[in-house]
This record gives structure tokens, sequence and C-alpha cells, in this order.
RNA sequence: GUCCCAGUAGCUCAGUCGGAUAGAGCAACAGCCUUCUAAGCUGUGGGUCGGGGGUUCGAAUCCCUCCUGGGACGCCA
């Protein structure tokens, strides 16, 4: 759309002079299809042509006529309505499609380095509906960016150290059942953190033990390394199951403890560049300059704090790993931490500091309270998601018992339903957690869309076009000769199609994956409709070609969509 | 107490760099499979856009204020 929108304000800038930004940014799209394609609204003219916008939109209509690309302008009170020449847009934006004019991938990244914080997991607590939306959401703008010519770093940011762990080993050796712990580890370790918080209550000494374990455990006692080391073994097996299911592949497994021993460079260089106060017997940087908190380094018994460890880890992001962006996917309860960690690197003087970005989501709960693992109130992602795949199951079984690999494809739309329902809605919103939600099939869901692409693929089969690879343009080609209209089913489909690159710039630029997501349930409505009123294999030739040229530009869309988003792609379910 | 985010149909959400009668999906109800996958399509009902002021030719959108929910706020991460 946005090609049309161009082409549309040079035409109009010979014959109003005004500028052609200035009308591409005032086009939109009408409320009523009836009404055009494209909209001119002239409220804007109307004091500097001391004239009513309705006239101006009078004027500009009769003046606008014999244009190939534009059939007719119609004035609408105060709007210009124009309508395209169906044929001409048509061969335009199928061909964008085939040629792939910036419509899947584009080059803004030009081989930069960008550095993605996501998913990032606390070693010993189980996966939880929790960890799903950085996840997914990391894994979305990766493959995002990595389409603009950015060369991605996926880094799991993994919570591998800190008191946590004297907790756990103190509660192990208290009250651990070494065998079971061995048989489950996950499920045992996480319940003997919840153990240690209740008995904590009565116990506050606990407190200190666990502490001091942990004091200890920093000074390499290797008893307590050993076990700390198991840990992050058996977590790192349960996580690389739901990766796998999930289909998230990371470059980078750096857990915190990775940065223990860049701690005091990073606290050198701050003392180097005079930006350490002494504040309450603690180090801090001011940010009295933004009005912010002061950001602390170092605690009064001289330990450094998370802030020392992100700032560590984006110095070793920059330097070590050349990473000229760094991408942040971490719940909006850390924005002010960000803010401060961004703000003193800008005050350390790196320039970088002005390309970090904090991509923030709002909360998952459970009935309507936070997850918390201390409590036990936690949703595995994987009981979530084998109920989904389980679903799955049983609708293929119903609807199409011939399939072939039914339990891949009953894991693509499972996997897909989790996933898709976290990445429609990516606003700051909370959500509070609901299972018929994630696992729903029906309307704007991840089934929906690969139902969608599987239909497509269908007719494609059907028609041996993608056994024989005939081009979409040469089927236009073919179609254009003839002298038929489009019908609007088929003006529609067109239409949508013709936003995906605008789309996928724009989700890139805001670090949103769910424009992507709502505009393929556009392009899949709009295919559902079309499909539904044009018959594809049964019309005459001419015809036939352009249907099925236009059937393999959609799949081709919603399959690109898809990968984006890290859904699979299945071409019969 | 200070700051940040959110508040749109019964539910989940679009629309938020101001524009035409505020749109989807789910749920409810009514239709559509001898025809390319019915995980689909079509239709009906459903709204004080949290409240109140203001700016503007025009406000769900911008400004002020209040209400509600959530979050953050120096020695946890």
């Amino acid at each position: 759309m946005q090609r049309f929108y161009t082409q549309l304000a040079q035409v109009l800038h010979t014959y109003t002079q005004v500028d052609p930004n200035l009308l591409t940014s005032l086009f939109e799209i009408p409320p009523d299809k009836s009404l055009g394609d494209i909209a001119l609204p002239c409220f804007r003219f109307s004091k500097e042509w001391k004239k009513a916008p309705q006239a101006i939109a009078q004027e500009i209509a009769s003046q606008v006529t014999h244009e190939s690309l534009i059939e007719r302008a119609v004035a609408q009170g105060p709007y210009v309505n124009f309508y395209l020449t169906r044929k001409i847009a048509l061969t335009e934006v199928l061909d964008d499609v085939v040629q792939d004019r910036g419509v899947f991938t584009s080059n803004r990244g030009n081989s930069q380095t960008v550095a993605v914080d996501l998913s990032s997991p606390n070693i010993a607590k189980p996966f939880s509906m929790g960890h799903l939306r950085s996840t997914v959401i990391g894994t979305a703008i990766s493959n995002l960016l990595a389409s603009d010519g950015y060369n991605v770093l996926r880094i799991n940011h993994l919570g591998d150290w800190g008191t946590q762990f004297g907790k756990i080993i103190v509660a192990y050796h208290a009250w651990g059942d070494p065998v079971l712990v061995q048989n489950n580890p996950i499920t045992q370790l996480n319940a003997l953190y919840v153990k240690f918080h209740e008995e904590a209550l009565a116990h506050p000494e606990l407190e200190d033990q666990a502490r001091a374990t942990f004091k200890r455990l920093e000074d390499g006692n290797e008893e307590d390394l050993a076990l700390w080391r198991w840990m992050i073994d058996v977590s790192l097996a349960e996580f690389a199951r739901m990766y796998t299911l999930l289909g998230t592949t990371f470059t980078h497994n750096l857990g915190e403890s990775f940065y223990n021993d860049k701690m005091d460079a990073v606290v050198a260089e701050l003392l180097q560049k005079n930006l350490l106060v002494t504040s309450d017997g603690a180090e801090v940087v001011m940010l009295d300059d933004i009005s912010l908190p002061p950001c602390l380094i170092r605690r009064s018994d001289g330990a450094t704090l998370y802030a020392t460890r992100d700032l560590a880890a984006a110095l070793y992001r920059h330097k070590e790993l050349g990473a000229s962006h760094l991408y942040y996917v971490v719940g909006n309860e850390q924005k002010l931490h960000f803010q401060q960690i961004f703000h003193v690197l800008s005050l350390l003087g790196y320039d970088f500091a002005a390309s970090c970005y904090h991509i923030a989501f709002g909360m998952m709960r459970l009935d309507g309270r936070k997850m918390s693992t201390r409590k036990g109130q936690v949703v595995r992602l994987e009981d979530v998601v084998q109920e989904a795949i389980s679903r799955a199951r049983a609708i293929i079984e119903e609807k199409n018992p011939t399939l072939h690999d039914v339990e891949h494809v009953a894991q693509a739309i499972g996997v897909g339903a989790v996933i898709f329902n976290d990445l429609k809605t990516n606003r700051l919103h909370d959500i509070d957690f609901s299972l018929t939600n994630a696992v729903a099939f029906d309307g704007e869901t991840g089934p929906y869309v690969q139902y969608t692409h599987a239909r497509a693929c269908s007719v494609l089969r059907k028609a041996n076009v993608l056994q024989e690879d005939v081009s979409p343009s040469s089927m236009v080609t073919s179609w254009q000769n003839n002298h038929s209209d489009i019908d609007d089913p088929t003006w529609n489909l067109i239409k949508e199609i013709s936003k995906a690159s605008a789309t996928r710039l724009r989700a890139i630029d805001e670090a949103d994956p769910s424009l992507i997501a709502k505009h393929v349930l556009d392009v899949c409505q709009a295919f559902n409709y079309f499909y539904h009123e044009c018959p594809i294999l049964t019309a005459e030739a001419p015809v036939r070609a352009l249907r099925l040229a236009l059937t393999d530009a959609t799949r081709v869309i919603i399959r690109a969509s898809l990968v984006l988003l890290g859904l699979q792609h299945p071409a019969e379910i």
C-alpha cells in the first residue's frame, strides 16, 4: 500500500504543488471499502487556500482523472476518495512478493551486530508461563532484526547466581532426599526452595545461614560448587526440552555467574571516571541530572549488585561481542533499572547507550496475582503446551485421520496456539493466565493462521503448481490478456498482501511482533473470504491462473509471517 | 508519599504521531459442507471509549484533574 501512497502523492503534487511527503502522511484508508482505496482529508489545506475543505475535495477530485494507477477520484464531503486501477495495482503487488522488493527482507542493519537478551529463566526453578513472554517476544524480535540485515546475537542471560542458591543448598542439606532430588530435580529443588521460605518465617536465622552459604559458594567451596554446577546442568537439560519444543535457539548461554570476574573492572572504570559517590556507606552513581534515583554499584559490605552485573554484561556484549545495539526483553517492572543502566553507560561516555532498548512487557498473573515460585503458584509452560498438543492431536484424528506424521503436526499446531496467543497481544498489558485462551484454536489464533496456510498449500498442490514451480508473475501475465474485472474479494486480498512490507518495517522499528500477528490475521481473513467466494481450481483458464498466483502469494506471505513469529508452517494439517 | 504502565462490547483485545457512522475474535443466536481442508465463511444482537474539565473545524487519540487496578522506588535479582 505504501508504494501506492508514494505514487499517488507524485500525481497529486503535479496538480496541487503540495509536498508529496505531506500528502503521504495525510493519506488514510477509508472506513468503508466501498468508499475507495485511499482517502485524502482536505481540512489541512482549508486555511491556507481560504476555501472550505468540501470545495477543495471537489476541486482535486475533478482535476484528477485519466491517470494510469488512479481509476477515479470522488469527492465525498471533505475527503477525496481514490479508486486504484485494480489490474495495474495487482501486478505491482504480486511482483513485489515474487521478487521480494522489501516484503520479506531488507538491509537497514547492514551487518551491524545487535545483542538480544531474552528468556533468561532462573536455574533450579520450573520454566513457567511467566518466562514464555520474554522467550517468544525475544525470538520474534531477533527474527525481525535478522530479516533487516542485522547480525543478531541471541543471549540467554540465565539466573544462575545469587543468594537464592544459598537458600536451596541450606534447604537441600536440611530436608533434601538425594534420591528424590536426583529423580526429579527441578520439581524437588523448587519444593525445597518453597519449604525454605515457609520455614524461614518461623526461623529467621535460616536467612543468615543462606547468606553464609552463598558467601561460601562465592569463596569457592568445592562441595557447594559441585552441587551448584549440577543444578545448572539439570536445569539446562529441562530448559533445552522446552526450547526445542518452542523452536527457540540461542547463540550464547551466558548466565549471571559468567560476569563474576568482570565486576571489578566495571567498578574501576566508574571510579576512574569519577562517577562513584559514597552514600550511606554504599557506592552509587548519582543520576540527578535526569531525575532518577541513584544507581547502586557496591553495597556497604563491598559486594557488587544487580546493576553492576548488568553493566558488566552490557560492556561485554559491546566490547567483546561487538554489539552496537542492545535489546533487553525483560518485564516492565524493571523499567527503572534499565533507565539507570543505560544512563550510567552514557555517563561513562559510551555512544551505544543511545542504542540500548528495554523491550518491556506486562506481567503474567494467575488468578489476578503475581506468579510466585516461592509460594509454589506457577503454571508450568510444559503442562500448557502438552495440553495444547493433545487437543490438536484430537482434532486431527477427528478431521484428518489419514494425515501423515500426526505427532509432528499436532506439536506444530499446539505450540503455535500457545506462542501466537502470547504474541498477538504484545502490549504492556498484564495477562491473567487463561488455559482456555492459551490453547484456543478458533478465531484469531495460531492454528487459524496455520490452517489457512495449509489450505492454500492444498489448493496449490492440487493444481500441481508447487511441483512445477510455476512463478506467480507468469500466471499473472497469462491472465492479463483477459478483460475481466477484478472482483471485491480478490481486491481485498491484494490490498492486505500489499501491506506486508510496511508492516514488517514498522514491527522492527517499534520492536513489536504483534503487528506481524495482526497483519497475518488480516491476510488470512481476506484469503478465507476470497477462497469462499471465488472458485480457484474450477475457474476458466486466465482467471484460474490469476487466482492461483494470488493463492501462492498468500501462502508465501503467511509462511514468512509464521517464520518471523517463530511458528511452524506445515503444508498439511 | 513520589514516579511509571494500564483502563474501549459479557470476556480477550485492535484502533492511541487528532479525521468520515469506534472495529475484530470469543461467547449467544440464525444461516452455509453432492463443489478447492467447516480449525472455515456470512448475518443478528451487544458501547456513558473509567469520570469531569480544556485545546480544536474535528478527541478513544493531545493537555489538566480525579477514580480504579498493577508495578517500581539504595544495599534482592
